[in-house]
Formats: C-alpha cells, structure tokens, sequence
DNA sequence: CTTGATATTCCTGTATGCCGTAGTACAATG
DNA sequence: CATTGTACTACGGCATACAGGAATATCAAG
C-alpha cells in the first residue's frame, strides 16, 4: 500500500489549527488584568469590553466565565462581573496551595523531565533574568511566565497546571508589586537561582523543598506589601468612575 | 467616625442572591457526567442538551465552556464538546495533585477548623458511611462529596476548595467503579475512618500523611479498573449512535 | 438637611434567529 | 472499489430583543 500518504509522509501536513477567537479574548482580558490595565475593583461592562475588543457580547460574556472560574473576576449576580480584589487572607491562602503545587512540580520535573525539558527551562530562566535585570517588570512577568510554565511542562501532569494556572494569574499582580520594592528583585533571583539549580538536579526531595521555600519566600514579600501600601478599599461607588475610558466619541 | 457599620459589624448582613440559572445547569450537567448518565465520548449536542434542559443554548453553551474549563467537557474547535475521556495517565496525574492537595487540607483543617467545622464533619462521615453500607453508591458518592466539602471548609482555604473542586469531580466515575468491585467498599472505610481520626486530631503532619495516603490508596484501586475493565476506547463513529435519545416525534 | 418615596436609567440574564464554515455520511460516478 | 460530489449536521460567531434587578437621580415632605 504505497498510496500517496507514505511517499510525501507528514512533511506536507498543513497544521492550521482553527484556534476560537473566544481564547484570545480570555488571553487579552487576564493580561490586562494582571498588568492591572483593569483595575481591582473596577466593574466590567460587557458592553464596553465588546467595543474595546472588537467582538460580540457572547463572546464577551463567556470569556468572563471563564475567568471567574479562574478567580480573577468576581461576578455578582444581577450586578455583573468586576476585577476580583485581593484581600490578604486570600492571597496568604493562594500561596498556602501554590507553594504545595509548585513542590510536586518540581518533584516531579527531577523525575520525569526530558533534557528537551530541562534546556527549555535553561532558557527561559536566562530570558526572565535578563528581564527583570534590565528593570523591565511587565516583561519579566512574561518571561517568567515562560519559566513556570517549562516547569510545569517538565513535570508531565498536566492537572498541575491547570491547577496552577489561575493561582499563579491571580498573583501577577502582588508580583509586579514586590518587585517594585527596592532589592526585592535581586532577592528573588537569588531564589530563583536555588530554585533552577535544585531542579535540574537529580535530588527530588529536594527540588521539592526548593520549590516550597521558594513560593514560600515569595509569599512573605509578596504580603508586605499589604502591611504597608495604602489599603484603600476604593469602594466602586459611582459607575461613572471607570467610564473615562470610553469617551464614546 | 463610629458610624453604625462600625458598631453591629456585619453580622445582619442580609445574604439573599439570586442564583442564575446557568448554576443549575453546570450542576445539572456536571451530575450527569459523573454518574455516567451522559457516557464519556459521548458528544454534546448543544440544541439537544437545550432540549433535555429546556433552556436556551446560550446558557448551554457557558455551561458547556465552564465544565471545559473544569475538565469534565473536551471541547475541540469545529467539532464541539463531547464528554471527557479520563484515560490513566490523566487519572494517576489527578490523583498526584489530589494526594498534595488533600494532605494540605488536612493539615490545615487540624490548625484551622473549629468545633463547628469537626462537628459537620462527623455528621457527613457517619451519612456517607450509612449510604454505603447500604450499598447505595450513587447516593454515597454525593455524601462523601459533602464530606470533602466539610473538610475544605475546615480547612479555611478557598483556593484549595477551587482547586479540587474539579479534581475530584473528574475522579467521580472511577470512584464509583472501584466501589462496585467486591470487597473495596469495606477497604474504603477503613481508609476514611482512619482519615477523620487523624484529621480530628490535634497533629498536623499526621493528618497531612493520613490523608495523602488515603487518596495515594484511592488512586492504587481506581486506576486498577483501567487494567482490568475492557479498554473499550468507544470510537464515537456514527452520530446516529446516541440519537436515540430524540426520537423528533 | 435628612428622610422617604418614586422615576429613571443601566446592565445583566435569557432567548432567539441568522449566517458562514468545518466535518461527515452517503450516494453517484467512473 | 476508489474517488468525487453533495447534502446535512452542528459549531462558531454575531446581532437583537426583552424582562427584571440594582443603582442612581429626582423630588416631596418633615
């Protein structure tokens, strides 16, 4: 059976893969979250989103499901969905799962990760230091993203992502935050450092541990700056305050 | 400023929410997945599921798109959604994040859960353990349910809550097919009586290890029914197949 | 100026119709 | 019997309609 599949193989294979556009929707909406675009707090229109996103409100709408699921948008019924805010208690919670999470990741990325795995990994690491050493934050948090993402990768289980994804979206922002703090940055790449290391090593328990302390460490910095930014609650009291955005002509 | 916030606190704070019709659907949708009455691979028709549930296909569709988003549901572009397939590798990796997962909801209810929360834990175990004695699996599999649920409460922690919530959901029918084997019902109690033990007591790591195991044990029996059960991969070929459910007059 | 009642507006929740396109079964055709 | 053509099914996405709830604005009264 010589037929036409077996003489070219797969060289020809056309791969498009129709990709909804209800995925790039959700995309832009997390990224303008975590880059604090929106604002917490901020109430979010699907109207509005539909116009600054070019698409219809079903569109819309189901992103912003998807997103509650995550975390990253509180929809109160009858009222509509506006940027989760993060309070202190449930940011201490997320990182109480993460730093369990992130351990078994790396746990598992010493036991299962392919050299493909680890190199990726390698890369994304230089990229993200390169990044937060040129003091670019946003960039970084991209570029970290990477990393965590090659981590979680290596590990070979994808229920730890999925698991991982919304917690790690909804910290971006504390991220961006202690980064900002004078020395925070150096700190975290030392972390960071210890953290590779531990993982490319053949030692699970003890990526494992590195992993922990490292999300752990994150945390403390991370909480701070509750203790001393502004709490402002910013009560969304008037609808109008969030309507500069949308001079409508 | 001691206005009247200041003084009663929140505590008349009146709850009344409205709950969305889309609610009811997801967990519509979601029991009859996991109770097999919708079989894995079978596709979901959108207009037909509006039919069975007699609501619109916008609601079915957000529905759809959160149990996606929970696992339960495959959505592939073009094609549709169809019921999740949970073949062993997804269901062992579950099980890895389930183990952690628990255990540190288990440590955490130790630290955390009040006379309340133990108290509702008692009565959930003592219905389940009920329910399964009478053999009624179905009807234990929501007990236990409320069991874990309990537990989580406990444990203080929305984001371990949000994190299993679909974990252990996509791990329903396997629970169910390892409780109708001989002999792993009795098995299965003893685990969780030593579970509630350890997580009534007062020693955090105990409980930590009790309840991995607990799951690390669940995970062993469940993943034997992938070795002994007909592989039955099920190829949903024709359409027609499932059609029998509309009969169209 | 505060309180209470009423009107208004905004926005969600839900339903529905429409069109374009992808995938698939099945017949036609050579 | 393999290929081709065709019709159908169902999704993906858009637009629109409308009821009902909430927040706000307006206004009257004490």
């Amino acid at each position: 059976m010589d037929n036409l599949g077996d003489i070219v193989g797969r060289s020809l294979l056309i791969t498009r893969k129709p990709v909804p556009l209800r995925n790039e929707v959700v995309e832009r909406l997390r990224s303008a979250i975590s880059k604090q675009l929106l604002p917490q707090g901020a109430r979010l229109i699907e109207r509005q989103l539909c116009e600054m996103l070019g698409v219809s409100r079903t569109l819309v709408r189901e992103a912003l499901r998807q997103l509650e699921a995550e975390g990253l948008v509180t929809i109160i019924p009858n009222r509509g969905p506006s940027v989760a805010v993060l309070d202190r208690e449930t940011a201490k919670g997320i990182y109480e799962v993460r730093a369990v999470l992130e351990a078994l990741a790396g746990e598992l990325f010493v036991k299962r990760a392919t050299e493909e795995d680890r190199q990726r990994l390698r890369t994304a690491f230089a990229a993200g230091k390169r990044a937060l050493e040129r003091g670019d934050n946003a960039g970084a948090l991209d570029e970290w993203t990477r990393f965590y993402d090659a981590l979680h990768a290596g590990a070979r289980n994808e229920s730890i992502s999925a698991a991982l994804c919304p917690l790690i979206g909804r910290t971006h922002i504390l991220r961006l935050r202690s980064w900002s703090m004078p020395g925070r940055r150096q700190e975290s790449m030392k972390e960071l450092e210890a953290m590779l290391d531990a993982v490319l090593g053949d030692d699970p328990a003890r990526a494992w541990e590195s992993c922990r302390t490292h999300v752990l460490n994150a945390a403390v910095s991370a909480l701070k700056s509750f203790d001393q930014e502004t709490p402002q609650p910013a009560k969304p009291t008037s609808r109008r305050t969030k309507r500069t955005a949308s001079p409508r002509e």
